[in-house]
DNA sequence: TATATATTTGCCAATATTTGTCAAGACATA
DNA sequence: TATGTCTTGACAAATATTGGCAAATATATA
């Protein structure tokens, strides 16, 4: 498929799908649903793949980033 | 210590600090050395607990949390 | 090679989010 | 009541995100 058609069926320019694929962006929460349905994946799958990409761009490059993952699944654990 | 001894110390409001105290706000990254110093805490230790806080509020409420969180700390051992 | 088509890149404007200020109110205590 | 501390919400300023445009680059094809 090529980006014009994938960028229009997402009401996007190109270039942002080109971004998006390069990596230098990341799509809004509410486009991944639609995004599954145009490439017939799986919407949870690509929901949690959306959501580690926002959680590793947050502990990018911090070296306490290992121990804070953990912090968190323990408090993640608690809350449940 | 009261909190505008705090707050001036950080050079923010009292109202800041309050709600930082309750949860309703986070402090920047950069403040959280100085507050470190302030506290007489570990400023590797307050930085990590600050990187926790960040990525909660980013799963915060995810149903797919826990398992982003996997992939996530797969993604980050092989970065290392 | 020349032309058409597709992708990438940098820059800018619009929008959204975060951060801080201020003022009013709540609460405790003398 | 008067004073000092903390809390809250409305607002403004600063910052970050998002999307579009146009030029540059890459890729395909005649």
């Amino acid at each position: 498929m090529l980006l014009r058609q994938l960028a229009s069926k997402l009401d996007l320019d190109t270039s942002i799908i080109s971004k998006v694929e390069r990596g230098d962006r990341q799509l809004k929460k509410e486009q991944i649903p639609l995004l599954a349905e145009i490439l017939n994946a799986d919407k949870e799958e690509l929901l949690m793949l959306w959501l580690a990409d926002q959680v590793y761009s947050v502990i990018e490059g911090e070296p306490m980033a290992d121990e804070a993952l953990k912090s968190v699944s323990k408090k993640l654990k608690k809350a449940k």
